[in-house]
DNA sequence: TCTGGGGTCCTAGGACCC
DNA sequence: TCTGGGGTCCTAGGACCC
């Protein structure tokens, strides 16, 4: 069997643990610049917000119903999950952290486990000792401990929050439930589609032929398919290194100039090298993107990107700046409004086997001198330490009206008992 | 005025090799 | 009418996940 655990709209949760004053109230928990609502509590979701709502179209709804609104605090929600994650350790033999809020755990091969009351056990430990409420679901395949996941989350009084599918008849039970869009894996696309051939649940899917699923849905379809009918086709996975490594974003207001746009560009390159060093990997390939607002038909729209393929393999700060400007100088063009811009990392290795050239190679002395400055950085606090093209002034300047302390991770923002 | 960020996998088709 | 057979690599685009 395999379990998924899974926290319960894990942001607004953890935002609720520091604010028992909120329990029961509605919460939503803003993306980026604040710009859409990317989680809500319960209470919240009952309003009708829906997922991935822009929030200046809910801002009515939001005062009207004195909602809570907080600006996204990844410091806090990250912190969080690998508390989660390490109790869920304690539980198992072995387990896949599949995103910031839920794991796999493996149970094939344990016989003699009372999985229901050990379920409803690690989801005590964990609300107890995190105050993350979570669900858990179990089941013979992946795709069904997920479906099984929905219905614990769905009917928490009768699940107890932990559902097992473990018959026939529970599986059948749970496919003529499950809506075929719930599906882990059938997204919106596929679920529009199915639906005009009158395939409404899961079961309807099962029921389709192998080369139909084939032909339409590839061998991911296949998959999905074996799996609901109970036979384990996906396998726990390890965590693999990155095969690209993004830094993006939006801007807090529209830019126009080069020099601009070359400071957030050489950030964002930096950034990527960092992420890349904390995995021991370097990249031979990058793509540097802007574009201007999309959203607003009024203003002229540009949008362009550029490969740069790197003479030798880096994840040095120095480098990948210079040749993510390099890239920036040749799709730039004046006399627009851009509003966003990223940098992605690709063709990683690791640096164990670094490929030398015969030509050109990187600068041997960027890496002690990258660990000097990844150690001061982790010291004194980030961006101590910076390069002369980045903005020494700016900090972050992105809008979070709404952000909540990072009561877990700062010793500042600690927070304050009395009794 | 205001609309997020970061990933993975699969397939078809083109270009190329012998 | 009819024009071989067997490969690899790369890219763009689609679909999905959180």
């Amino acid at each position: 069997m395999f379990a998924l655990i899974d926290c319960n709209n894990f942001y607004a949760s953890c935002e609720r643990v520091f604010r028992p004053d909120l329990n029961g109230k509605p919460i939503v928990v803003l993306s980026n610049n604040d710009g859409c609502i990317i989680a809500r509590s319960n209470e919240a979701k009952a309003l009708g917000i829906p997922m991935g709502a822009p929030l200046f179209q809910y801002e009515a709804l939001l005062k009207k119903n004195h909602v809570h609104v907080f600006s996204a605090n990844f410091s806090l929600y990250g912190d969080m999950s690998s508390r989660v994650m390490r109790i869920i350790e304690t539980f198992a033999p072995k387990i896949e952290i599949y995103s910031i809020d839920e794991a796999f755990v493996d149970y094939r091969g344990c016989y003699d486990v009372d999985l229901q009351a050990m379920g409803e056990t690690m989801r005590k430990t964990i609300l107890r000792s995190t105050g993350i409420p979570v669900s858990i679901g179990i089941a013979p395949t992946k795709v069904l401990a997920k479906a099984a996941n929905r219905i614990a989350k769905k009917y928490p009084e009768r699940t107890r929050s932990v559902h097992i599918i473990d018959s026939e008849d529970l599986r059948l039970k749970a496919l003529r439930w499950l809506e075929v869009g719930d599906v882990w894996g059938i997204g919106y696309r596929h679920a529009r589609r199915l639906k005009v051939l009158g395939v409404d649940r899961a079961f309807d899917f099962t029921q389709l032929s192998d080369s139909w699923v084939l032909r339409n849905m590839s061998i991911v379809g296949l998959r999905l398919k074996k799996e609901l009918l109970g036979e384990s086709v996906l396998d726990m996975e390890s965590l693999k290194d990155k095969k690209s490594i993004a830094t993006t974003r939006s801007f807090e207001k529209r830019y126009t100039e080069y020099s601009d746009l070359s400071e957030r560009v050489t950030t964002f390159a930096v950034t990527c090298a960092e992420k890349l060093r904390r995995q021991k990997s370097l990249c031979q390939s990058m793509m540097v993107f802007i574009h201007t607002d999309g959203h607003r038909e009024d203003l002229q729209q540009y949008s362009r990107n550029m490969v740069l393929k790197l003479p030798f393999a880096t994840n040095s700060n120095i480098e990948l700046a210079h040749f993510a400007d390099a890239a920036l100088r040749k799709i730039f063009k004046p006399n627009y409004a851009y509003k966003k811009a990223g940098v992605i990392v690709m063709d990683i290795s690791s640096e164990k086997e670094r490929q030398l050239s015969l030509f050109e190679n990187s600068n041997p002395k960027h890496v002690p001198l990258m660990k000097a400055i990844d150690r001061i950085n982790h010291k004194e606090g980030r961006l101590v330490i910076k390069l002369a093209c980045q903005d020494f002034k700016r900090t972050w300047k992105m809008n979070q009206t709404h952000l909540s302390p990072r009561y877990t991770t700062n010793f500042s923002d600690i927070i304050q008992v009395s009794a």
